[in-house]
DNA sequence: TTCATTATATCCGCAACAGATATATCTGTC
DNA sequence: GACAGATATATCTGTTGCGGATATAATGAA
């Protein structure tokens, strides 16, 4: 499947990265942000988080920011992500296409009939 | 990836059960309501298109109708899909999960740029 | 009759997913 | 101080899904 902007944004990508959009995260709490954001619907399991973060550097979607736990308190292996510019055109882009296909009259009809 | 209804839907499979809840289709026109419903962003290839059909019909989301073309025009090589009950209950719960998932602040601060 | 479009289908390499597993730290509490 | 449970990162690997290439053939218009 094909989209007009660069690359088709998996579900797993797309949760990182509006994880990642409201700040910045380390892997354990982008897992946690999914799981809150989706109103507890999506679990995203360790391989799946780890393997997508490893992609997504790769294909600079994200970085690794500079910051780093404060050493009193937290574990010091957390490492931080942040959204790269790429990322965040990348998410809007999917965002917007997203909203486009809920205005799809099918899919209007299931959100009316879902609101009672 | 896990979410609280049976399996997670690919986006190819979400865009083939969109197709379908609008009526019955036959696999090329599953292809072009794709493409007309995402306004021409995505464009299914074959491959993923009759893999995605024949996954789907195991999985019982889409059945083949005994509809068949007027004889006198259409390719009577059309083959015809429906939704099955379970198929409109996918398609239903995947819309109102996208429409959470729109409704994190994040998404919604893009939602509101993009109106210009 | 020629050609673009419509139409279905499979093959196969590659990417992505996801459970299992491993390891280790942090935090609260008994 | 020991222990449990949550936090945290990471890899391995079987399985699934994607998607371009390829093949075949019917339709419809010029």
């Amino acid at each position: 499947m094909i989209t007009t902007h660069g690359e088709p944004l998996t579900p797993a990508v797309l949760h990182i990265l509006m994880a990642l959009s409201e700040g910045e995260r380390h892997g354990y709490g982008i897992m946690q942000a999914v799981s809150s954001q989706s109103e507890g619907a999506v679990k995203m399991g360790a391989g799946t988080l780890y393997g997508s973060i490893k992609r997504m550097l790769v294909q600079q979607l994200i970085e690794e920011s500079e910051m780093r736990p404060d050493p009193n308190h937290g574990d010091e292996r957390r490492r931080y992500y942040r959204l790269t510019s790429l990322g965040e055109q990348a998410f809007q882009s999917e965002i917007r296409r997203l909203e486009r296909l809920l205005k799809v009259p099918s899919a209007q009809k299931v959100l009316r009939e879902a609101q009672r």
